[in-house]
RNA sequence: GGUCGGUUGGCCGAGUGGCUAGGCAACGGUCUGCAAAACCGUCUACGGCGGUUCGAAUCCGCCACCGACCUCCA
């Protein structure tokens, strides 16, 4: 299928026509989350970002293998000696196995993105289950020369590598800046600078989460995960790497230096970073308050949350903004989402009555290429949002009348907007609407309008009112229109 | 301090050297028994100061403010 997509790839800051290597195979990284916390609202960003990626080039034909770690093991809490595994400390905390920990996190991670809409990807791999190739590693870069052994420990030596390729493409950092400006902490005395990043650390008595190698029983480095997993899986060059920008510097930037070295060039070619979530305009983070897990916004049980926020809403949300820009969650942006996307909802069901004719005054075609040029445009979901608002106006003008489609030009409009909507943005009407009620509930709901209808029709419209107003307190909103009456939970 | 990014109408949020973004809210109208929904219309904004240009919110410079990264982070 040909396709002019375009990404805004990182390494180069500019928008690139996307080729694959190997067309029509596409092979996708993404960083993933680790498991060591409840899933929050940061995680939605990149998982939503990227699943609008896979599902879009899987529409362009592409046979998509698209990887996304879980990091079980490896992150430090600091760089210090005294540092530990996160899973680790957090285990020792509750007083439960590591693996517990990463088992329970895991679970909900997936039965969230589940929620969201986040398709799974086709190799979720664990970092733990990938110790012997990060080790390989290791040894490779130690055979290269660009990495040492320190108490145990096995360091990238940044500096040597600089000499040779440079150190900080990706972020645009130069190492002479690095030098004044990366933070001295305690016991960094193992390393030579304190820009060099740790490949294998050796574990503290005290650490659980430990593998034997012939430096030390220890665990592997923070970057290696990927490197090790994403060349195992998609071989030692593929075609997009994503994650969010925090990882820009250093985690990408010590992918690619270990990368260069190990497999002669940088992993990927191209690079895609979301941009970061705030919460009314301030970095969410634990440290700040502010942070708000992705149960907390479905169940609405936060102090900075108004009501509870489905789902789709927080998908719809995310996607009314470009993924390069910052999104604002507030509760007044937010209930603006919920409205917006019931409204969009709502014309998509209301496309099933549109009764062809015998002219068309919508140009489909037009409409089409728009939507399609959004998406091509580095993924411009807002704009093809916008597009679809348009397309909604001409569902309901259709509905009553007010502008015609002949019965091809209909079916190729349905079919496109079911293609926009459920499959490539991968929206659903929320959970509880109409039109996935039950079957009872739905008899019960035509046998009270038909009564309202027959008072109506008595002109009895104490009778009328009554269950209208009845059914608006139980949540139900009463539709009426030429055609009759339809109702809604809202 | 270094690097990078942002500042758009009541709110959110796109975009671009001249041509309506869109959503939410508000207001007016049509429809309706009355409403709601829907439709039509109104609200015409781009931080400040200079500069380039026939023309800039869009390019350049300076200033102000905000934020991200530089430390685990999505």
């Amino acid at each position: 299928m040909k396709s002019e997509l375009k990404i805004f790839n990182t390494l180069s800051r500019k928008k690139e026509i996307f080729t694959p290597i190997k067309p029509p195979h596409v092979g996708l990284y993404v960083c993933g989350p680790t498991v060591y916390g409840d899933p929050h609202l940061g995680h939605a960003r990149p998982a939503i970002t990227f699943d609008i990626l896979f599902r879009y080039l899987s529409t362009l034909g592409y046979k998509v293998r698209y990887v996304r770690n879980i990091t079980d093991v490896g992150h430090l809490e600091n760089d210090a000696d005294e540092g530990e595994d996160k899973v680790a400390q957090k285990a020792r905390l509750e007083e439960l196995e590591p693996m517990e920990v990463v088992q329970y996190y895991t679970e909900r991670y997936h039965t969230f993105m589940n929620a969201l809409h986040v398709k799974s990807p086709s190799i979720e791999p664990r970092a733990s289950g990938h110790i012997i190739e990060q080790l390989a590693i290791v040894e490779k870069i130690l055979k290269e020369g660009f990495a040492y052994e320190s108490n145990g420990s096995v360091y990238f030596d940044v500096e040597r590598y600089n000499q040779e390729h440079q150190y900080g493409t990706l972020s645009g950092r130069v190492l002479e800046d690095l030098l004044s400006t990366t933070r001295q902490l305690e016991g960094q005395t193992e390393k030579k600078n304190s820009y060099d990043f740790a490949l294998w650390k050796k574990a503290t008595p005290s650490h659980i989460m430990r593998w034997p190698s012939r430096f030390s029983d220890g665990f592997p480095g923070w970057h290696l995960e990927c490197t090790a997993m994403s060349a195992r899986y998609l071989g030692e060059t593929f075609d997009i790497h994503g994650g969010g920008m925090d990882l820009l510097f250093p985690h990408h930037e010590c992918e690619i230096a270990q990368s260069t070295i190990a497999h002669g060039h940088g992993p990927a070619r191209y690079w895609m970073h979301n941009n970061m979530i705030t919460i009314n305009g301030q970095k969410m983070g634990k440290s700040l308050g502010n942070f708000i897990t992705l149960e907390e916004f479905f169940t609405g049980n936060h102090a900075l949350i108004e009501k509870a926020y489905g789902p789709m809403t927080i998908r719809f949300f995310i996607l009314q903004a470009h993924y390069r820009s910052t999104v604002d969650f507030s509760n007044d942006a937010l209930m603006a989402a919920e409205k917006g996307l019931l409204r969009l909802m709502d014309g998509m069901a209301q496309l099933a009555k549109i009764k062809a004719g015998t002219s068309t005054t919508f140009d489909v075609e037009a409409f089409k290429n728009k939507c399609f040029e959004a998406l091509n445009d580095d993924l411009n979901t807002p704009i093809l949002i916008a597009h679809l608002f348009d397309a909604v106006r001409i569902i309901n003008q259709s509905v009553s009348g007010q502008a015609h489609f002949t019965e091809k030009d209909l079916t190729s409009f349905t079919e496109l907007l079911h293609l926009l909507v459920f499959d490539i943005l991968g929206l659903a009407p929320p959970e509880n609407s109409g039109s996935k009620s039950s079957e009872t509930l739905d008899g019960v709901m035509h046998l009270v309008l038909d009564m309202r209808q027959q008072a109506k029709a008595n002109k009895d419209w104490g009778t009328a009112d009554q269950i209208r107003d009845a059914l608006s307190a139980l949540g139900i909103v009463v539709k009426d229109s030429k055609e009759g009456a339809t109702w809604e939970i809202k």
